[in-house]
DNA sequence: AGGTGTTGTGTACGGCGTACACATTCGCGT
DNA sequence: ACGCGAATGTGTACGCCGTACACAACACCT
C-alpha cells in the first residue's frame, strides 16, 4: 500500500475562499484579513490562495459583491417608493454591520454584478415615479451616495473620544459663545446610527427628488 | 578647531512634517504616504518623525484637521440657509481633491478643533432657520453625510473598468430586459461629479429637512 | 564646566503582499 | 492501462511597511 499521505485535491475553490474570508474579516476586522491569516485558516500556504484570487483587491472586489447580494431587492409588485426606500435601507444595513469592509467599499465604486442588479430596480421604480431615465440616474446617484455616506459614516469605528476633557468645554475654548453646540453636543453620539436620522434625510431627499422640476 | 559637521538643531517641527506630509500625499497618493518617504524627504531618519508626531495615525489625523480648516466658513453676515449650502459644498470640494485622504478621513470621525468650528456655525444658521437645537444636530448629521458622502463616491479613484465588455453588454448579460439600465449607464460616469447633481441633492436634503414636521 | 532634557540616529523585529521556480496530482485521449 | 499536459499546492525569497529601544549629539541653564 502506498504510504504517502494524500492530501485530498481541490479543496480549494474560489467560493470557498471567499466564504472563509468574509468570516475572517468579520471576526478579525479589516487589518484580521491578511493573505497569509486567510491561507492559514483554510489550512495551506499563502501562496495557494493566488490560483483562485488575482490579488488581495480581487479578493476584496469578491467580498464587497457579497456585501451588495445581500441587500434584498424588492419584488416588482412592491411600490415604487417604498421599494427605492427599502434598497437604500438596505445598503445602509449591510454596510453598517459590515463595518470591516467599509475601506474596501471607499476605494471602489458600484462594480459587480449584484450592483447592477440592484440598479436596474431602483432606476425602473425611479422612472415609474414618473422620471426620465436621465433623472432617475441622477436621482438614483443621491440616494445610493446618502446610503452608503450614511453607513460609512455611521458605521462603528475608532472612538477614541478625541479631546481631552468634555466636548462641551472644548466647543467653549474654541468659540467662547458656543452655546449652540455645546448643547447640541449631547444629542449626537447616541442618535447617529438610529434608523430616525437615516428616515429623516432619506425622505427629505426624495420628498425633494420627487416633486417639481 | 571642531571638524564635525554641524547639523542645524530643531529643524523639524510638528508644523514642518505636517507640511511635508500634507504634499507628499497630495503628489504620491494614499500609499505614497509612509514614515520612511516622508522623512527622506525631510532629511532624516525615520525614528525622527516620532518625536513630533505620536504615530502615523497621529500624522493622518493631523493631515485630516488640515483638510478640514480649508472648508470656508461663511461670516455671520451670510444668510443662513446659504452659509449650510457653502459649508456642505465645501466640505465636498476638499474631499474632491484630496481624494487621497479618502481611506483616513473614513477610518476616522469628524474630530479636530476645524470640525467643531464648523459645526459650531452650520448649528448656529440651523436654529436661525427655526429648527429646535436637538434637529438642527440630526440635520447637520444628514447634510454632513450627504457632504461628506458624496465627495467620497464622487472622488476619482480606481477607475479600472472592472467588466469585461461594454456596459450595456453586462448588464444584458446579467437581467436581458436590462434596457433601462443599459441606457441609463450612459450617463452616469460624466455627470457623477458634477455641481449640478450635487445641488440636485443637498437642495432636496435642505428642503425636506426645513419644510413641515 | 557640567549636568539635564530634548532631538536625531542606528539597528532590529515582525508583519505584509506577492514573484518565481518547483512538486504533486488529476483528467483525458489513446 | 498508461502516459502526458494542465491544474493545483509548496517553498523560498524580496522589498516594502510601522515602530520599539538603546544610544549619540546638541542646546540651554546654572
Amino acid at each position: 500500500m502506498s504510504s504517502a499521505p494524500r492530501k485530498p485535491r481541490t479543496t480549494l475553490t474560489r467560493e470557498r475562499v471567499l466564504d472563509e474570508a468574509w468570516e475572517l474579516i468579520r471576526a478579525e476586522g479589516t487589518d484580521g484579513l491578511s493573505m497569509r491569516a486567510l491561507s492559514q485558516r483554510l489550512g495551506v500556504v499563502p501562496m495557494a490562495l493566488y490560483r483562485h484570487v488575482h490579488d488581495k483587491d480581487d479578493l476584496l472586489d469578491g467580498l464587497l459583491d457579497r456585501l451588495t447580494a445581500r441587500v434584498p431587492i424588492p419584488g416588482p409588485r412592491v411600490a415604487p417608493r417604498t421599494a427605492v426606500e427599502r434598497v437604500a435601507r438596505g445598503i445602509r444595513d449591510e454596510v453598517v454591520d459590515n463595518p470591516a469592509l467599509v475601506p474596501a467599499l471607499v476605494l471602489r465604486p458600484s462594480l459587480g454584478p449584484s450592483a447592477y442588479r440592484m440598479g436596474e430596480r431602483v432606476l425602473g421604480a425611479f422612472v415609474q415615479l414618473g422620471l426620465t431615465v436621465d433623472d432617475a440616474t441622477r436621482a438614483w446617484n443621491a440616494v445610493s451616495i446618502y446610503a452608503l455616506g450614511f453607513g460609512v459614516f455611521a458605521a462603528p469605528r475608532r472612538v477614541d473620544g478625541g479631546f481631552p476633557g468634555s466636548l462641551g468645554a472644548f466647543a467653549e475654548r474654541v468659540t467662547p459663545e458656543a452655546d449652540t453646540l455645546a448643547a447640541a453636543s449631547e444629542v449626537d453620539r447616541t442618535e447617529w446610527v438610529s434608523d430616525a436620522q437615516f428616515d429623516l434625510g432619506l425622505r427629505a431627499l426624495l420628498d425633494g427628488l420627487l416633486t417639481a422640476r
